[in-house]
DNA sequence: TTATTTTAGATACAAGCTAAATATATTGCC
DNA sequence: GGCAATATATTTAGCTTGTATCTAAAATAA
């Protein structure tokens, strides 16, 4: 029987309650005369679902502001219903092979509590490495002055392809026994509900929520640090295509004047050594060279230019396959890359047709856990209605 | 006022109505019972909404089939409602540079009516292009029997960028006072609502429709002809970018053993003529080229196989980037190209870590007017609440 | 105090669905 | 032909959710 969903009466309250929560969700608090003006509802329906609500634990009502000399309302006073932003809390994971990181975040997306740990090496068994995931979110919890009952999703980044069901690449060598036992052993440990995701397109998200492509529904993402990656938005939407494997670089190798998937970290360090350094001695590390390049170096300079031609081929690759609005830049060098923006933007028309608007991210570090954030947000507020808000 | 569309009781009758509509649709016929068990609705519910799809013209019902001896049905028998294929019919059109052709189809599909004309020149005003476009759908509504009051929804295919919102990307120089003309014309003549896509996309629906793609959700299909054009799937939608340009070729001009975004009929006239011919003597015809190889002829064998290795690396690059599951070769050169897929399916592992099933369309020449005709029957499905079936 | 304004709450009713009882049309058996 | 069994159809009462309308309450302004 494949019983495809009725439509049930009860079905009416659930989208009419969906939709005055996220209302509330984006003002903070408004009146009844508001719902009823953003939902077309009468009056007795905007009520009787936000009393719904509250008995739900998603809103609740709060008291009059009081009266205001300067701008006296007429009228009896409107009851106020506001978001219980303190329902509960998400967490958003930056799992990255060296370290891990943690972000509590109440349901407004304000962060409350962070922490990091690194791992002991790189190559240690599943159950430590889950052990210290375990650890770093508890103390970030701890930080945020919660506990982890009141935990409604978790978002987690990691640097492999994940698919639209959040399962893990199977190809990919120890990251496959690792995702299994991470959303099982969170989910025994504390009953949580983890999203896995591509780190690139955790980033993608946060970009579009708090970065510089706010708003922008068509959007690309390159993480650049060490090895470049692409989350993809289209139509507001990320692209996972058939195994998660969507926005991976690998076809760079046999792009002209590019021929590698290697970050600026990595080629800002590689250049300056063949170059025998900017100022001479060896390899310099990415920011030196950017340091040194605002100098006046002119080592330092062809490579910023040669960056930039580089950085100008690879987003016209992507732009000419996807057609963005916007790329953004970011990742660990996202600060230093602003410096490469002017060349970018002069190469790119000779590279594609249709050149996006580049900018780079001002979210930093925190680029994969405020996407996390994000991602865990969506969840929530996708699932309001059948998640018990956390008492 | 936002008037975020409230829900009313109406809405239940719209979502039911949809669901037993679609599975109707699908199966063409069926009882009472059988929608019972899909929508879990109660009879009344199931009978309340078939009597309304009967009088808005979307379901008939048909008499008891004969009682058939070998399968005797005890019990009172079952009132049996159809979908009404015969509501109304769609227009599928495939507009190129020198030719326009047209299908017309039921609502199940079915084509029952074809027309096809050419343009007297490339450069002929918007105006005559517009009337032989006209032409071509009258005389194929003729051929199908039916006449233009009938036609529910237009869809139609052309080789230049299409956004979401079906506006040909402005900086193409002809097109786009084109367009303009060709939605408001059809619209101005016969009241028709016409869907305007890239043909390449609408290739990717014909393909996932009644082609070798059928029922994958990540999907390409490469127009291969004379230039290469992307349609792209990516979780059953239709990728557009934001000005509509997603899928277009033109970073094959820095890829590596690519260079171009030439079709496979181009390239092997141009690479025949440099060997002077496979039979020697000039350039030939992709289909002659084929022959010649299937003839053993070493010429045209070597340009099969640096073909192969051309598409793979062209394939392998979108692979990459978008990770579909299947790639479909379509276009006029489709059925040659069958030639080339063991040698692009060997080379393809070599180029991406996630080489896709690689096959070869079906469909010929027909491949954009199925998907026009698709992307027509989709919006009817999706409105028909808000459409008048054709009386 | 009194009028005005805005929101709140209560009552009557409509649309759509469920559930349960009753009616109808067919098969199969005597 | 008559009757039980079976599957479907139809009717009736009741639930949920919504609208529409009327009256009450709480504030400002004169």
């Amino acid at each position: 029987m494949p019983h495809a969903a009725a439509a049930t009466p009860q079905l009416l309250r659930r989208v009419n309650a969906q939709a005055v929560l996220r209302h509330i969700r984006g003002v903070d608090v408004a009146t009844g005369s508001e719902l009823m003006a953003l939902t077309g509802l009468t009056r007795a329906s905007v009520i009787a679902v936000c009393e719904d609500l509250i008995s739900r634990g998603w809103i609740v009502e709060v008291d009059q502001p009081r009266t205001d000399p300067d701008n006296p309302r007429k009228g009896r006073p409107a009851r106020r219903f506001a978001f219980n932003r303190e329902a509960g809390v998400v967490l958003g994971l930056d799992i990255g092979a060296a370290t891990t990181t943690a972000a509590v975040a109440d349901l407004r997306g304000t962060v409350i509590g962070r922490s990091s740990e690194s791992f002991r090496a790189e190559d240690i068994p599943a159950q430590e490495r889950i052990s210290v995931i375990d650890l770093v979110c508890r103390q970030a919890l701890e930080a945020a002055g919660t506990g982890p009952g009141r935990v409604l999703a978790v978002g987690a980044g990691i640097a492999a392809p994940v698919d639209r069901d959040g399962n893990v690449l199977v190809t990919q060598r120890f990251w496959s026994l690792f995702d299994v036992g991470l959303r099982s052993a969170l989910k025994d440990l504390h009953g949580w509900t983890v999203l896995l995701e591509n780190d690139a397109n955790l980033a993608a998200l946060g970009e579009r929520w708090r970065g510089s492509g706010a708003g922008v529904d068509d959007l690309v993402v390159l993480l650049a640090g060490e090895r470049l990656g692409a989350g993809v938005m289209e139509s507001g939407r990320l692209l996972h295509g058939r195994g998660g494997a969507a926005g991976e670089m690998g076809f760079l190798d046999m792009v002209e004047g590019v021929g590698s998937s290697d970050g600026i970290a990595a080629l800002a360090r590689r250049w300056s050594a063949a170059d025998g350094g900017p100022s001479a001695g060896g390899p310099a590390s990415a920011p030196r060279v950017f340091e040194d390049a605002a100098a006046g170096d002119t080592a330092a300079l062809a490579i910023l230019d040669r960056m930039s031609e580089r950085m100008a081929r690879v987003i016209a690759s992507i732009a000419s396959l996807i057609n963005p609005e916007q790329v953004v830049i970011g990742g660990a060098v996202a600060e230093s890359a602003g410096a490469l923006l002017p060349g970018i933007t002069a190469a790119l028309p000779r590279f594609t047709a249709t050149p996006p608007r580049v900018t780079v991210s001002p979210l930093g570090d925190a680029i994969v856990t405020v996407g996390a954030v994000r991602h865990a947000l969506d969840y929530v507020e996708a699932n309001a209605l059948d998640l018990a808000p956390a008492g």
